[in-house]
DNA sequence: GCTTTCCTATGACCTGCTTCACAGCCGCGA
DNA sequence: TCGCGGCTGTGAAGCAGGTCATAGGAAAGC
């Protein structure tokens, strides 16, 4: 139980740094838990008291505005933490993060994991890269939203799903959407209804394919064509 | 000569944690430079071998697209640094920074950077902040993309410029605009034109002054009605 | 001084996307 | 089995904001 822990802790690259020992110590620290599908784990405006490490499943970042309004921001897949802006600053979430399938997590108290940033140098060290690969992303994402046009916005979005998430198939990249076109839609800052109409061309001209909950790339170098802008 | 560049580096927030002895060291690591206005200190692209802490003036972060395209991300002023990212994950820079007026900045070198982080905890702690507060602006900036329009955004940014850079005056906060409306377009992603209209609207019914390089805002709480978003 | 260049100013037009409206589909609980 | 809620699919219509064109002013260089 216990090893089982220390052993999903230690392939997270964040905690590549610690010794035997010190993992062992987090490993008693935190907390594992397992969480459904469609649960809301951190929400913006909560008090920040906690930070997580993604072990399995994946999960997508949102900031609500108001009124169901939702822009989403990032989708997470296991080895991957959050929740650190909150408790590195004290301010309350800056974002939701909602879970898409089955998540088990290990969450590490505030204090926690405060000590482990004073006591373990490397560890701060590796959470600060954590920190700028984050800032690079969120600059891309703000010049995307600034460039390109809507259909190019979703095949970049696309080709990172099959990137990050996806898996090789005989037909193409195959995206196991969790997503809805609402869902995706928000996640380039586009509505429903323009999402469907790209997916619809793309799908006539046989770019891509749809399957119940699966999305496979049939050709790749035409989308990315299609994210360059033109 | 020293003892004024560690008189400056004492003020910034980020070293407030480091004792006199590593003051002292760190002020001998870092150069200090001056720039004149419109120069651009870090290029997108280029490879990050420098951290730099701005002692005096402003100047934008920028993030260039093709062909002259151009999204500002931010206005910083004295006391904020800037080129941690990729000094810390070693990829080339995220972004441009070019001066808006005069600057001087003190310039720390890549590995003496990296061992004051190793050696000063407190440091590298502080900067974990620092960044969280930068994740923070940019998933703000990525918000207000999406769901405010230009008018709003341009409200927001004026009011954020009065508060971080603005001087009262007998008349309302006057800002000292050493930004074109173009460059103010780019910061909220709008194009010039638009820019002109908003503050064309504004200063015809009072909300705004306008005055060679100086703008100054007469009714705040009108242009923060505007800044929500209806 | 004059010319060039950069910025502001302003209107006409065009268009990509959103909004709205409606229909069909699938799954699920009563 | 029926009805309801959530998702996809599709078209019509409107509009915010971008593009284009044109002018004037102010600052910078020669």
């Amino acid at each position: 139980m216990a090893e089982a822990l220390i052993d999903s802790l230690s392939k997270i690259w964040l905690f590549n740094g610690l010794s035997q020992d010190d993992l062992l110590r987090l490993s008693q620290l935190a907390k594992t838990r397992v969480y459904k599908a469609r649960e809301t784990i951190v929400a913006k405006g909560d008090a920040a008291n906690e930070f997580y490490v993604l072990l399995r499943g994946r999960a997508k970042v949102t900031a609500q505005g108001k009124e169901g309004l939702d822009t989403a921001i990032n989708v997470m897949g296991s080895g991957e933490v959050f929740g650190e802006i909150g408790i590195l600053d004290g301010q309350p979430r800056s974002a939701t993060v909602i879970t898409l399938e089955e998540c088990e997590m290990a969450v590490v108290d505030k204090r926690a994991f405060h000590g482990l940033l004073a006591s373990s140098p490397p560890v701060a060290i590796r959470l600060l890269a954590v920190l700028a690969g984050r800032i690079r992303e969120l600059t891309i994402r703000v010049e995307d939203r600034a460039f390109l046009d809507v259909p190019a916005r979703l095949a970049k979005q696309l080709l990172w799903l099959a990137g990050n998430h996806g898996t090789e198939s005989n037909s193409g990249v195959r995206i196991e959407l969790k997503l809805s076109q609402q869902e995706l839609g928000d996640l380039i800052g586009a509505t429903r209804e323009s999402v469907n109409k790209s997916l619809r061309d793309w799908t006539r001209n046989g770019l891509i394919k749809h399957e119940r909950e699966y999305l496979y790339i049939l050709d790749p170098e035409a989308l990315r064509t299609i994210a360059e802008g033109r």
